[in-house]
DNA sequence: CCGTATCCGATCCGATACTG
DNA sequence: CAGTATCGGATCGGATACGG
């Protein structure tokens, strides 16, 4: 991940550090159930694989939104859980989860909602 | 902008709709001043340019973001504002801006926050 | 001034394979 | 099971030019 040198505004920076396709859902997913080892986030999110996974999370530890605690020995074990800025982050997600429902109703989406496909 | 048929959850539905370099930038000028014409907002935003900022509004119009008043004659004008789903967004993008802020402080950034080059 | 089209380099993301 | 490396296609974003 790389910083770059010139922001026009907090909101940039914050941005970048949680863009991508999968970092939200990750912080999400490690918010309703925690800590969480990379296999049981590979179940729960739908269409990632071990390798965005691990890229993404990496990342967010990075930026201090989550952070991980390795046990030594055989099988390897790492658990990773939301940091406190990680939960305020959180806070921005939920609104945009709550805008995405609202979208999904009116676009006649309801089946996503009502599938349980959905990680809710 | 391209809506995908298979969302896993509401949360991507709105992250794809709001997703890019611009668009929460755009949302946050045009909560602080509205309406705005999109050369007033190219003024206000460091380093856009003219076809990314229209792009993009485009996109936010359509996902029911941002409105726009277009007035007929010459010179041509256009204003824009944001809809209540805009300003349901600002407040997750209000407190990505808190966070970024912290990030700045955190990381010997300040200068960027007083040098008045960013747009509060 | 507002908006659209094209071109092209940079980045992202998914598949796959490999190590400890 | 956790994590890293590589590669190629898709997407994004910036420059530039053109039209209403």
């Amino acid at each position: 991940m790389k910083i770059r040198d010139n922001y026009t505004c907090p909101l940039e920076l914050t941005q970048d550090l949680t863009k991508g396709k999968w970092k939200p859902i990750i912080l999400w997913q490690l918010s309703k159930s925690s800590p969480l080892s990379p296999s049981d986030l590979e179940k729960s999110i739908k269409g990632i694989n071990q390798k965005m996974l691990l890229e993404q999370m990496a990342e967010l530890v990075e930026a201090g939104m989550i952070n991980k605690k390795i046990y030594e020995g055989y099988p390897l074990r790492t658990e990773y859980y939301l940091t406190e800025r990680g939960f305020k982050m959180l806070e921005a997600i939920t609104i945009m989860q709550g805008i995405g429902v609202d979208l999904m109703k009116e676009n006649g989406m309801e089946n996503i909602l009502k599938s349980g496909g959905f990680i809710e």
